[in-house]
DNA sequence: GTCTATAATGAGATAGAC
DNA sequence: GTCTATCTCATTATAGAC
């Protein structure tokens, strides 16, 4: 059984444990605008002055919400990276291979990593698509930029006659993508009658690395 | 409570068009919920008390917000698409040109159609990420529902052997990389060192068109 | 560390004079 | 139709007892 980050595990039961799981669903759910330090408290079953006592303001806390669990999806998405490359060997890397690295961490966090996990990847998707000038979206920001850095860099090494804006606007369309079929609206259910489920995340990695395989491969050997 | 529907060309000037002009403005900004009705009246030079009586609740101007431009895009949408369609006479239907339908009315109307047009094009990929829960977010899914229909229906006949569900998931993975798209974060500017830029909504079009042209096609073919 | 009570602010919406 | 003044309520944040 894989242990939990010490973090994270001692503070699961503690009052700021209570505070940031609270937070962190009521936050995916509302957004941070929408979303009160009353109803957080309320969810997390403690008195309203904890909240400051705690994390200090509203943003303070939101940060610290994301702070909680970026690093470590940060390092396993380069780890699944830095797996495909070390696969490809001399050859060349495995652009399909390369999409899933960037989204499978993502799914198998969302759907097994437990409710607090999936409530955080529909965070996540809700910050990217929030404003830079928000503090709480530049900390974030800050921490995820590692990741689109090395997989254009990966997909530089692999396209070496690319032009290189079309690697960008490769990434680009792809992680734009990403962050909004992870907001989980219903919309595909309501279209294709209930066969697809955006919820059902396998597929929609599969789906995806699929489509962003052959576009992204269009896209870069124009 | 007087409600008149005149034109946009008519309200340009009065009261009622110039607090939508504010509200669309300080909406795309903002967004719904951290969008106040004191600045939108603020921006609009208008007393606050208007608000309400031209428009009754926050949610209810936000729909009119939608509504001023929505039948007019959605209309040109669908004309695009059929305009490909009827080019294609007896043969198929061009995949490349039906994505560019999809999403050239946006970009002619974001950068020449006006700030006001600009505006409307953030709200609306700011609205997309919302939760349908949302009242305005339904009004607003009802009017664009045309749209994915036809473009799925033509796909289907573009593709007929293609298993339906691959179609659905086509359609779903471009919507969503085009929603994101138009919230035109900073993203793509700064990880580009400004070799590329997400508002030079030409080029988005061009490079989407060939990367989901391929990508498409790819599963649709599988 | 915990909790209650409250301060201070800003919000949406309205009343009523003009 | 317009505008000022205000109502009512919910919000963030804090003060201070335990």
């Amino acid at each position: 059984m894989a242990r939990r980050r010490p973090g994270i595990a001692d503070e699961t039961a503690s009052t700021r444990g209570k505070i940031l799981d609270a937070a962190e669903r009521v936050f995916s759910i509302r957004g941070f605008d929408a979303a009160t330090t009353r109803e957080i408290a309320r969810e997390a079953d403690v008195p309203l002055g904890l909240m400051s006592y705690h994390f200090g303001t509203k943003d303070d806390l939101y940060t610290e919400v994301i702070g909680r669990r970026a690093e470590q999806h940060v390092a396993d998405i380069l780890a699944a990276m830095a797996a495909v490359r070390q696969r490809a060997g001399d050859g060349e890397v495995d652009v399909r291979a390369l999409v899933e690295a960037f989204f499978r961490p993502i799914v198998e966090k969302s759907m097994s990593g437990g409710p607090g996990w999936r409530a955080y990847i529909r965070l996540l998707s809700r910050t990217a698509n929030e404003s830079p000038t928000h503090p709480h979206v530049a900390a974030f920001r800050k921490i995820y930029n590692p990741v689109p850095l090395e997989f254009i860099r990966l997909l530089k090494e692999r396209f070496p006659k690319a032009r290189p804006e079309n690697i960008y606007w490769a990434h680009y369309v792809m992680s734009s993508a990403i962050i909004h079929m992870l907001v989980e609206s219903k919309t595909l259910e309501q279209l294709s009658d209930g066969l697809c489920s955006a919820a059902d995340l396998d597929t929609v990695a599969e789906k995806m690395a699929i489509l962003f395989e052959a576009g992204i491969t269009r896209l870069a050997e124009l």
